[in-house]
RNA sequence: CGGGACGUAGCUCAGCCUGGCAGAGCGCCGGCUUUGGGAGCCGGAAGUCGCAGGUUCAAAUCCUGUCGUCCCGACCA
């Protein structure tokens, strides 16, 4: 591609809306424009990226034996209300009423394809003898964010590669589980990207049924917690604590149990400046509905609580913090007093909260606290579970290390389902005794954009992108100096030309502008290889490679320079194929 | 959905407090010079100051409303 004849509008200012690294850079790189809120157009250089990458997801997938077909965007709203997602997914789902004639349908648009692609296999598949099976699509998937950031890193339409696989049981699933899971590795290794596995939520099938591939970046949405000892990752809202369970005593020693006035104070940040204490030993009482039942859980006043895990250890459906009423009818004092101590409702602790002497807490009326407070005396627990946050520096679950805390963005999420779908929309096979049963399904999602976006956060300097050669746009950049001297057009064109007749991904920066200006564009966009032919060059009889990850250039005669090109680039190639696992 | 910020030329921003001719740099167009890290000089085009209403002799500027964008939080199989 000429560059005089393609479309890459590049920035030397950063753009005002632009935050985060890698949105700056897809900005002024050209790679992307804002239409609006959450929705980007591509421009050649990006959608050049973002098919590179769909290349290897589509190599990755049909490696691993997965079927690619390709549904449509648009579905019947009614699939949706079988398997009860249109109120799950509420209103980041997009759905409106189409006009046929003089009936109305009610369609949405796939955020992801559970329901059409089991309604298909529901239809297609009656025997075990058609079993396993894994599709796949890459399509434009839409959710309508409330609050699309982070330029392409969320926003309400992206494109996604989804698989889903259809199986008999469980071994099945299991085993198509295991190779998606090693096409991601390869997926994301060949992509350049570093990435890491983190265990997620795992649902009806438990055990080690979900898994999200991470881009570790500081810009990352996802907070998670890494064991540099033995692996062992996980977002922090799902991250287990290697924490030993402690024994309930009461202490041998303990204060008396007093009230103190503490007027207005209805924050732990606030208790512990009134009372001078620290937060550590304040305990901390949030008084949850789970379901139609209320219960208190006390955390230690400098720990977040974790929902996912408080309705997990009642074994709840869904999980709220209290409202106000509730709160002041259990007990007996406006929000922000609540403690322990004759609580009139059920009370879960975290295991922190068992090692405390002489807390202090709510005195459950209104301004003021207790201090003194005691297990055993002043309040009972039979046992303590793990209701927390995972910090910085916590036991890790699986060794002896300590958890890392990280920041990542999520670049592919593969999940078990079980019979979820199958089951709401019948999608059953006859075995060998003719006996029916839902097939047993797994999907597997790759965030597309979040690949390019995830490598433009993580892979760039401060003169712009770094792209690796398995999905720069373009894999060389051919710059004739100036295109007024007759000797270096023809040099370049040549070069330019045999390049492309070794299968090169080659641009060629013909416009006509000054040396810097070109360099400074050219780093911007960050392609692999540079190859620099100039006046001053050619008077020697060389040109100039160089890599964007050098801080030098080559000079190489110009008859040889096509032959080194390719031999640097499949060297190149081998090294980035390196780290892609088996 | 709660909190905050911003909206003036294609981009970055000044002007707003204290009302009185619509500005700068970059980019763009034409010309000349220049040609190895975002050139120089000369000339030029370009804005319904987000939109609507109000106050005023007079509004980019003050007031009200509204729309949009960004940030923090909530939410996000």
């Amino acid at each position: 591609m000429r560059w005089s004849q393609s479309f890459i509008p590049t920035m030397k200012e950063i753009p005002a809306d632009a935050e985060i690294p890698s949105h700056q850079l897809m900005l002024r790189a050209g790679l992307i424009r804002q239409v609006m809120a959450g929705a980007y157009t591509y421009l050649p250089l990006g959608w050049r990226a973002i098919r590179k990458v769909e290349a290897i997801v589509r190599s990755e997938m049909e490696r691993a034996g997965a079927i690619e077909l390709f549904m449509p965007a648009l579905c019947p709203a009614e699939l949706w209300e079988q398997t009860g997602r249109i109120d799950d997914y509420g209103n980041a789902l997009v759905n409106f009423p189409l006009v046929r004639g003089d009936r109305q349908i009610h369609v949405v648009l796939g955020p992801t394809h559970e329901e059409v692609v089991t309604d298909l296999m529901a239809r297609q598949i009656k025997s075990y003898k058609q079993l396993p099976i894994t599709v796949f699509q890459i399509q434009t998937k839409f959710r309508n964010e409330e609050r699309p950031r982070f330029g392409v890193l969320r926003t309400s339409e992206f494109q996604m590669k989804d698989a889903y696989s259809f199986g008999t049981d469980l071994e099945q699933l299991n085993v198509a589980y295991d190779q998606m899971f090693a096409a991601y590795c390869r997926i994301f290794a060949r992509c350049g990207l570093e990435y890491l596995t983190v265990e997620a939520e795992s649902g009806p099938i438990g055990g080690d049924a979900s898994h999200e591939f991470m881009v570790p970046a500081d810009n990352g949405e996802d907070e998670i917690v890494h064991c540099h000892s033995c692996g062992y990752a996980a977002n922090t809202e799902r991250a287990e604590i290697g924490r030993p369970v402690p024994a309930i005593a009461t202490p041998e020693t303990m204060a008396e149990l007093s009230t103190r006035q503490t007027p207005g104070t209805t924050s732990i940040e606030q208790v512990s400046q009134m009372l001078a204490c620290d937060p550590s030993r304040i305990i901390k009482t949030l008084i949850y509905s789970v379901d139609d039942s209320t219960v208190a859980v006390l955390l230690r006043g400098d720990h977040e609580a974790n929902q996912s895990k408080i309705r997990r250890a009642l074994n709840g459906d869904t999980i709220e913090l209290a409202d106000p009423a509730t709160i002041e009818q259990v007990s007996g004092a406006p929000v922000g007093f609540a403690g322990p101590v004759g609580l009139g409702c059920p009370i879960l602790a975290d295991h922190d909260i068992v090692t405390i002497v002489d807390a202090i807490s709510g005195a459950n009326q209104v301004d003021a606290h207790f201090t003194g407070v005691n297990i055993g005396r002043d309040f009972t627990l039979e046992t303590s579970h793990d209701l927390r946050m995972a910090i910085g520096d916590d036991p890790c679950p699986r060794c002896d290390g300590t958890l890392q805390l990280a920041r990542g963005i999520e670049v592919g999420h593969v999940f078990k389902l079980g019979t979820k779908y199958s089951t709401a929309l019948s999608a059953e096979y006859l075995d060998e005794k003719e006996k029916k049963h839902p097939m047993v399904m797994g999907c597997y999602g790759i965030g597309i954009n979040r690949i390019v976006a995830g490598m433009a956060e993580t892979s760039h300097d401060e003169n712009g992108l770094i792209w690796p050669l398995a999905i720069a746009p373009f894999e060389v950049l051919v710059i004739p100096l100036n295109i007024n001297d007759d000797q270096v057009m023809a040099t370049a064109d040549r070069i330019y030309d045999d390049l492309r007749s070794e299968g090169l991904d080659v641009l060629m920066d013909d416009r006509k502008a000054r040396p810097g200006f070109k360099f400074k564009d050219g780093d911007l966009i960050g392609i692999p290889l540079r190859v620099v032919i100039g006046g001053k060059g050619l008077a020697d009889g060389v040109v100039e490679l160089k890599w964007r990850t050098d801080e030098d250039s080559q000079r190489v005669p110009i008859d040889e320079a096509i032959a080194s090109i390719r031999q640097q680039v499949r060297d190149r190639q081998a090294a980035e194929a390196e780290t892609v696992p088996e």
